[in-house]
DNA sequence: CGAATAGTGTCTTTTAGACAGTATCCA
DNA sequence: TGGATACTGTCTAAAAGACACTATTCG
C-alpha cells in the first residue's frame, strides 16, 4: 500500500524468450551468444529491456522475436516472472519470460540481428550440462515443462507444424516434446477423435517416401477433449 | 539488448493476490476496500508495491498475504504479469499476480491490517457484474481459471481443506470451484484410486449429521494420475 | 424407527493399448 | 517386385458413469 512520504522502488524490466521448434525430429531452442557484459560470450535466451516507458510487455516480446529470430505471427504466451534480487549483476532487473513456438524453419535463422543465433537441442542443456547465462536454465526448464503440459490438453502441438501437416508430422511433435515413442495407429485414432483438433485441408497429398498422407490443418478448438494423456 | 548511451526505462513493481477459499460451499475471494486514490472506496484485490529494492517478489506476496489477510503457510503460486502501460493512473506500474489458496477459516479475517477486508463470492464478480478496481477482474478470471485447471491434474484441492478432511469435504471443493455436481460414489472411487492423492489420517472420525466419515490428509504427490477429468 | 450421510458393489458404455492386416506410393 | 509409409479394423483390459444397496450415526 502506498503510504505517506514513502516512495516505491523501481526496477528494470526485461523480456526473455524461450523459442522452441522441431529440427530433425528433436526439440530445439534458440540461443544467442551475448555480445556485451555481463556473461559476454556466453549463450543466453534472446531478450532485452523494454524499449521505453510506454511499450507493452508482450509488445516487447514480439519485437525481440522479430529482431532476434525473424519470427512474426507465431504462438506466444507468458511463462512467468523471474525477479530474484541478485539474478543480474547490473542491478534489480525483473524479467518476464515468454514461450514462443515456431513451425519448422529453413535451416538458418532468417532476418536475424544477432550474429551468434543458433538452434540448440534442448537435451544438451537439460540433460548434458551445457551452460547458459543468468537464470536462463531455469526459464528454459519452466518453458519446456509448460509446452509438455499444454500438449496434453490443448492443441498447441499444431503450432510446431506449418500451415498444413500430416498426422505423422503431428506425432513427431508429441514424440519430440514428450520424449516418448507413440503407436502411430493409436495416435491416429486419438487425434481424429479429439473434437476440433485437426480438420482435413482438402484432398491434397504430399510425399517423400511411401504412401502419400492426407493433409490437415489446425482445427477451431484450443482446449482438447478428450485430452492426449501422457501416461506416467 | 543494452546499447551505447541508451538507458532502459524503469517501472514500479507491485504484487496482487487472488486469495481463494471455500465458505458455505461456495468459492470466495478476498477483496479490500481501497483507502487511497486511485479507486478510493472501490473494492480491489489485496496487494501493494515492493517494499524495497532488495525484496524478492514472492517475499512481497507473502508479506501482503500476512499483512492483509493474516495468512501464513498457505499455497502460493504465480499467475502472471499485468503490465499494460495505462493500467494504473499513477504511471507505469507492473503487477505480478499470485494465486493463494486458504483453507476454511474462522468467519472474520484474522489479524488484518486493512479495515475493509471482505470475503466475496467469486460468482458475484464473474457473473453478476460487480465492479473491482484496476484490471483486477481479469486477474481474478485468470486466477480462478488456474485453480480450475490445476484441480484436474494436481492435488491442489487439498489446499482448500484443513490439515485433515473427509472425502465429501474434498468433493465440495471440486463442486464449488468447478461449479458442477459430482456423484459421491464415483468421486469416492476416483479419489481413492488416484495414487498418493490422499492418505488416511488415523482411524479417527468426525461427525455433524449422519454416519461419521473417515479422515484423510494430503498425500505425498503433487501431480495427479489418473487426473480428475472435468467432462466438457 | 426415520432421516441423513458414509461407504461398497455391480453393471454398461467408453476409452486406451496392443497388434494384424490392407492400401498406395517409389525405385 | 520389395520397401516404406499411410490407414483401417479388431480384440482386450481398464476406466468412466449410472445407480442399487448396505452401514453407522443421531434424535
Amino acid at each position: 500500500m502506498t503510504k505517506g512520504q514513502w516512495e516505491a522502488p523501481s526496477v528494470l524490466l526485461a523480456v526473455d524468450l524461450v523459442i522452441l521448434t522441431l529440427r530433425h525430429a528433436r526439440l530445439h531452442v534458440l540461443l544467442i551468444e551475448r555480445g556485451v557484459e555481463p556473461f559476454k560470450g556466453a549463450l543466453a535466451l534472446p531478450g532485452g529491456f523494454l524499449r521505453d516507458q510506454d511499450e507493452a510487455i508482450e509488445a516487447a516480446a514480439r519485437r525481440e522475436l522479430s529482431e532476434e529470430a525473424g519470427l512474426v505471427d507465431v504462438h506466444l504466451e507468458m511463462i512467468g516472472v523471474y525477479g530474484k534480487p541478485d539474478r543480474d549483476p547490473r542491478g534489480r532487473v525483473v524479467s518476464v519470460a515468454y514461450l514462443a513456438i515456431a513451425p519448422r524453419l529453413p535451416e538458418p535463422v532468417a532476418g536475424t540481428d544477432a550474429a551468434g543465433a543458433c538452434w540448440t537441442p534442448v537435451e544438451q542443456i537439460l540433460s548434458a550440462g551445457m551452460e547458459v547465462a543468468f537464470d536462463h536454465r531455469q526459464i528454459l526448464v519452466d518453458g519446456v515443462e509448460r509446452a509438455r503440459a499444454k500438449l496434453e490438453h490443448t492443441t498447441l502441438a499444431t503450432a510446431f507444424c506449418g500451415e498444413t501437416f500430416t498426422i505423422s508430422e503431428l506425432q513427431q511433435v508429441y514424440e519430440a516434446v514428450w520424449g516418448v515413442q507413440l503407436d502411430p495407429r493409436n495416435f491416429y485414432r486419438k487425434v481424429q477423435s479429439a473434437r476440433g483438433f485437426i480438420v482435413t485441408a482438402g484432398p491434397m497429398r504430399r510425399t517423400e517416401n511411401g504412401r502419400p498422407a492426407r493433409l490437415f490443418k489446425a482445427g477451431p478448438v484450443q482446449v482438447l477433449y478428450p485430452p492426449m494423456v501422457r501416461t506416467v
